[in-house]
DNA sequence: TCAGAAACATACCATACGGTCGGTATGAGT
DNA sequence: ACTCATACCGACCGTATGGTATGTTTCTGA
């Protein structure tokens, strides 16, 4: 990749300005509404230079998904709660991130890999396999603090930690669901509520034991 | 509307069959992604009847959102558990039906309104408004038993009845979420066994003691 | 029986869409 | 200085798309 020019200082940045546009645009229009001039105008580069950085509009929203999973990973590494010591209160810790970064445009919170999955599952298997990666794999980063916790403090339910873990995701992406079609960010936090009180149960533990 | 005749039978129906074209074809492809030709083809219907019957593609989001809510109302309305005396088995029975029906085909068992409206949210009010009363008209009709159960049983949390029943419906649309992300109905079950338990642990009760 | 409306059908249109192609500009290596 | 690869440009293309205009058929109600 080129570096900046004196004359274009932007030159060499294309194809992420244009990831980064996907992410933006199809969060707000959807994968299928969102065409390839517009990724274009938004990024300011031309149909040139997207099909030179991508084989088609499909390659772009696998890569799209990529750009996505490298983001949202990096995020959530640095996030605070990770410094907490006790492992149950990382994952509440997590939970109650979550629940404090969703305010706003509802575009600037939901997320675009449980957006485009739910879109293109059947059409596009490509972008379907990124999206699973992405939101599987995020899962499993919570794995091993939830199993931490469970053998820590001796819970046996009839669960496992990768179960719970995927649990999260499913209720973040069913809050951000109920927040679109209410048009109120408050219905996802809702959910997340709903599914601390679940941990907290889980663990025999309320919210006066532990933050 | 006119009846069947001797020499087209299917007369009449062109409405009704593009609805269930819609139904099928938009959970399969997403709405931008399902084009009118593709409602014609599957209805067997001309572009001059598909524009007879509604005045835009928008349009037919609308009434095919409408329609699920119509169809959606009586097949739960029909459904078994309403005969459970107990609210709260009526409330895990409501679960488990749900459960149950989860198989085979993505498509055939995820939801309409809320793959439309995480598609849709921001560029047709008419269809986001339309999918939110799907949505939210649904969980109302779980409200009474949920508000009963809690009274009958003494249950005092910091949590209401239509706030639980919201989340019924949170489970459910982000369960569809991974079930698409993974390829996996099972996802989806995985979901409503969390629900379940969640349920349960809310009334203090385990899987011996209640159904 | 006949007028009017509703339920379709057919041909057509303007445009938007994903994608292509030949070209230029810039930087890295030698 | 020259070559080569990569980044990027912008005009162009074929087709798919939502929508329309104008019919024809069928039902209803007076």
């Amino acid at each position: 990749m080129s570096r900046p020019t004196k004359q274009s200082p932007e030159r060499g940045n294309a194809r992420i300005r244009l990831l980064e546009s996907a992410r933006d645009i199809v969060r707000a229009k959807g994968f299928a509404a969102t065409t390839v001039d517009d990724l274009c105008r938004s990024a300011d580069v031309t149909k040139g230079a997207f099909f030179h950085h991508f084989e088609s509009k499909d390659a772009l929203g696998v890569a799209a998904a990529e750009f996505w999973t490298e983001k949202t990973s990096a995020f959530f590494a640095a996030a605070p709660y990770h410094d907490l010591a006790d492992p149950l209160e990382r994952v509440l810790g997590y939970v109650a991130f979550r629940k404090a970064i969703i305010e706003g445009d509802l575009a600037a919170f939901t997320c675009l890999v449980g957006t485009m999955a739910q879109e293109v599952y059947a059409s596009s298997q490509g972008i379907r396999e990124a999206c699973g990666r992405s939101i599987f794999g995020h899962a499993e980063t919570l794995e091993a603090d939830i199993e931490a916790a469970r053998r820590e403090r001796g819970i046996t339910g009839d669960w496992t930690a990768q179960s719970l873990a995927r649990h999260t995701q499913a209720i973040l992406q069913g809050g951000f669901v109920l927040a679109k079609a209410g048009n109120d960010p408050a219905l996802a936090r809702e959910a997340l509520d709903h599914l601390a009180r679940y941990i907290r149960q889980l663990f025999h533990v309320t919210e006066e034991t532990i933050a």
